[in-house]
DNA sequence: CGCCTTTGACCCGCGC
DNA sequence: GCGCGGGTCAAAGGCG
């Protein structure tokens, strides 16, 4: 089954970073969601988890929504701890240091950690990195962002007919990991989430899949079905209290009504739903993706634009 | 042959 | 203190 899964995570972006977004040029065809998490469980444990059914924002139906923007995002993003800028240099330790500081649930994080990290750190949590969660809608699981994953789990998620599944960069200087998860909401719907920032470029491509780089964002774009638009989940950090239905409920709801926290600083991103068939792929005007976009960055990167992330 | 997925076990924190 | 749930490890097997 490697192969299977692999090829076809591989294949289907086409590879590149998913979310084609950058800047305005974003928010214009995005349609799925992303939104920075506060925790990296809680976010989709009780969020993506338990998405409520994606009933777009009247934006969504009918196309270009306020979303967003680049701006918007990026406090989040770049407001993080600048240890979690780079999960190369600063590797788990750093980033969870200075995660830790404002997340609580970092404990439940904390379970993750290794035998050997968790005795290291034992004093501080875990320290998770900037996380993104994107829900695009899509057939296939793991959507292709321009990286090479290996998986290394897969974890039945509890309050969810979908298994869950874990990636990790293949870069072994990389601690990027990614989680994606089907909504038990609406199975179309797959949430991925990613965890610290690539420290290099989308290098592999090697196995079949485009470059995304400049121009080649564009070929991704042309390959993406930019179905619908799907409401922005901007997922406070939650305690594990809020992962019940009743809690995880309110929080949920909390977020997509309107955007409106968008401009509280949270990270709440729209990217965009696709089908893997890029054949059958409803061409988004590629006009709306700019040519010389450039996603070389690292996952932050892959997510906010250039300009924005340095402020 | 190398890389990747699969899968069960293990570890850890949290809530009760 | 116990159980639950989540995250990760590591061995085995499969595929290109």
């Amino acid at each position: 089954m490697a192969g299977a899964a692999g090829d076809r995570a591989e294949g289907v972006g086409g590879g590149g970073d998913w979310p084609p977004f950058a800047g305005d040029a974003f928010a214009e065809y995005s349609s799925s969601v992303f939104a920075e998490l506060g925790g990296w469980s809680d976010g989709l444990g009780a969020g993506a988890g338990e998405l409520p059914p994606l009933d777009l924002p009247a934006a969504s139906a009918s196309g270009p929504v306020p979303m967003a923007r680049s701006d918007e995002i990026m406090p989040a993003a770049s407001g993080e701890p600048a240890g979690a800028a780079s999960s190369c240099s600063s590797g788990d330790g750093a980033a969870a240091a200075a995660e830790n500081a404002d997340k609580p649930q970092e404990a439940a994080d904390a379970a993750s950690m290794k035998p050997a990290a968790a005795a290291g750190k034992k004093g501080q949590k875990r320290a998770r990195q900037q996380r993104f969660a994107f829900v695009t809608k899509s057939e296939v699981d793991h959507l292709e962002d321009g990286y090479r994953w290996r998986k290394y789990g897969q974890k039945a998620v509890k309050n969810s007919p979908f298994p869950r599944s874990y990636y990790r960069c293949t870069n072994s200087k990389c601690t990027v990991k990614k989680r994606v998860e089907r909504s038990s909401e609406d199975p179309s719907v797959v949430i991925t989430t990613y965890e610290g920032q690539h420290c290099h470029h989308q290098t592999s491509f090697q196995r079949g899949g485009m470059h995304f780089h400049g121009a080649a964002t564009v070929a991704l774009a042309e390959q993406m079905s930019f179905v619908s638009t799907q409401q922005l989940y901007n997922l406070p950090p939650l305690r594990r209290q809020q992962m019940n239905p009743a809690s995880s409920e309110s929080a949920v709801s909390s977020v997509p009504p309107s955007l409106q926290q968008l401009n509280g600083g949270d990270e709440l991103r729209r990217s965009t739903s696709y089908s893997p068939t890029a054949s059958a792929v409803q061409t988004p005007s590629s006009s709306l993706v700019p040519p010389d976009v450039s996603f070389d960055m690292g996952l932050l990167g892959d997510i906010v634009p250039p300009g924005v992330r340095n402020g």
